[in-house]
RNA sequence: GGCGCUAUCGUCAAGUGGUUAAGACACCGCCCUUUCACGGCGGGUUCGUGGGUUCAAAUCCCGCUAGCGUCACCA
């Protein structure tokens, strides 16, 4: 059997979409669970678009991702260059054999001639003008240095079917098919062209790309056909969809949000997370595993479970994801991921940090949401007396004074500030009290942190504050109360 | 508009002629609780529509509708 190739080939823009990423990971994945080869090829044959880096970008990227190429630009192979402006002698070459066999003309017109270019669109706009032409005025053309393109010459009657994995025979007339340009006038060679010349030279076995191909996929198909080469497996995967504020769907594009691999790391998601969220974006285990290791990807994919229909991407579903990744962290790991994401700390909460880890991890699904939630560690937000206020736990401002007086003198005992000892001491203070713990923490909380919601209970808080800061939160709170 | 692809809860989805139509996210309710989180329990007219085929259709066929894609010297 024939050795399982499959290919990734971006054009460098210098992004690198969800959906583009969710396809190098479908054919990553598909090549290395056939224990075959996966490729990176970089489709540059347009000059105006060239972003300058790119390429780098998107090895960088892959990389991140965990996607490692067997080959490629930077990755070696026997089959380069992977750079299509690279091989522009290759596609010449190619172009002539069709010319020559009758498959490919030169056509002289001049891009936007309007007398060469239909209205209908019958022929995607252009009319075939130099489809027959003469062979004298080929030659008189040619002599004087007039520039060309190299058009196919389609069938114009008959249908051309090929088979498609998910979608099974696809069928389209032949007469659909425009005679589309194969080599440009600057000798770069069109998408339509390279990427079936390339694909044959560099033994891809199967073809994984967006539904966006399929229409063009008889062209190609046709010109395997003409050259007599093998035709490839295809298969045409489903593109990835963004839900917009109104409800409607499209294709997942900046308006709706973080689209690029990019976006979502510094939106703070684990790379991992990413790739394992993406792969279930489209195809499915067909068991109820969701949490997978790119190994077990790699174990565990099949074209079987692949989706042909439009999905679309969930960050709610990211999150979620993203927060269990989280929690089956070690503190030290956590604090490793965090890093940048905790900003200037001063010393005290800085020599925290795996602490601090501990308590963050089971509570944000993105590091970005870590500054805003440990901000109050650093900055005493503003007190408002209605946050003392809690009816489920039977706390009035009056109460509030009633239970921080004593509490800071229990406070004031304790010799050793952890969290142990701390947890001791008021335990026992609410123990002696007789009130409920709620109706102890509470006003404690809001008194520490002028918020009704903190990463940790009130000695997780006292804790990460320190003596100093605890006892000037609490008294000054205290001071607040009794003037309101 | 022509051509093509797609159609199961709000979302990801299982399902390949006979199922109480899985599971997950989100949502809602309840419980637990030191807030949040975690955890536990429970909840919801989900097979776009109209015709067939069949004893039997989410599953097969046809039409319709809707969404998406494509019709470049872009990929």
């Amino acid at each position: 059997m024939k050795k399982i190739r499959t290919r990734f080939a971006p054009s460098p823009t210098g992004y690198m979409h969800i959906g583009n990423l969710r396809t190098a990971l479908y054919a990553y994945l598909f090549a290395k669970s056939q224990h075959g080869d996966f490729i990176l090829r970089i489709e540059d044959t347009d000059r105006a678009r060239y972003v300058a880096d790119a390429v780098e970008f998107i090895e960088k990227t892959l990389a991140a991702a965990k996607i490692i190429p067997d080959e490629g630009p930077h990755h070696g192979g026997e089959f380069g260059p992977y750079v299509q402006s690279e091989r522009m002698e290759i596609y010449k070459k190619y172009a002539e054999q069709l010319v020559e066999s009758g498959h490919a003309y030169r056509c002289f017109c001049v891009n936007d001639e309007p007398e060469n270019n239909s209205d209908d669109k019958k022929f995607g706009g252009y009319n075939r003008h130099c489809r027959d032409l003469p062979a004298a005025e080929i030659e008189k053309n040619l002599a004087e240095g007039k520039p060309y393109v190299i058009r196919q010459k389609m069938p114009l009657t008959g249908e051309t079917t090929f088979f498609d994995v998910l979608h099974g025979n696809i069928t389209i007339a032949n007469s659909e098919l425009e005679d589309q340009v194969l080599l440009k006038s600057d000798g770069m060679p069109t998408y339509n062209f390279a990427n079936v010349v390339d694909d044959h030279l560099m033994e891809i076995s199967h073809i994984i790309r967006g539904t966006e191909f399929i229409t063009s996929t008889p062209k190609h198909v046709l010109l395997y056909k003409f050259f007599g080469w093998e035709l490839p497996t295809f298969i045409h995967l489903a593109p990835v969809m963004g839900k917009s504020p109104d409800g409607t769907v499209s294709k997942l594009s900046k308006r709706h949000g973080a689209t690029s691999f990019n976006d979502l790391i510094e939106a703070g998601y684990l790379p991992e997370v990413i790739t394992n969220y993406v792969a279930l974006l489209g195809w499915n285990p067909k068991t109820n595993q969701e949490i997978f290791s790119m190994n077990e990807l790699i174990e565990k994919f099949n074209l079987e479970g692949l989706s042909k229909s439009p999905a679309v991407f969930d960050y709610d579903k990211l999150d979620w994801m993203s927060g269990e990744y989280f929690k089956a962290m070690t503190d030290e790991n956590f604090a490793e991921a965090a890093d940048k994401f905790f900003g200037a700390l001063d010393e005290n909460l800085s020599a925290k940090k795996v602490y601090l880890s501990s308590l963050l991890k089971t509570r944000v699904n993105r590091l970005s949401q870590i500054p805003d939630t440990i901000k109050f560690l650093q900055v005493m937000p503003p007190l408002d007396a209605e946050l003392f206020i809690n009816k489920r736990n039977k706390v009035t401002v009056e109460k509030s004074i009633e239970i921080i007086t004593p509490a800071l003198k229990i406070l004031e005992g304790v010799e050793n500030w952890t969290v142990d000892a701390l947890n001791e001491k008021i335990f026992a203070f609410v123990e002696e009290s007789g009130l409920k713990m709620g109706t102890v923490m509470w006003p404690l909380r809001i008194a520490l942190s002028g918020q009704k919601v903190t990463p940790g209970g009130v000695t997780e808080i006292l804790f990460l504050l320190g003596r100093e800061e605890s006892f000037r939160r609490l008294n000054s709170a205290l001071e607040f109360l009794k003037k309101s």
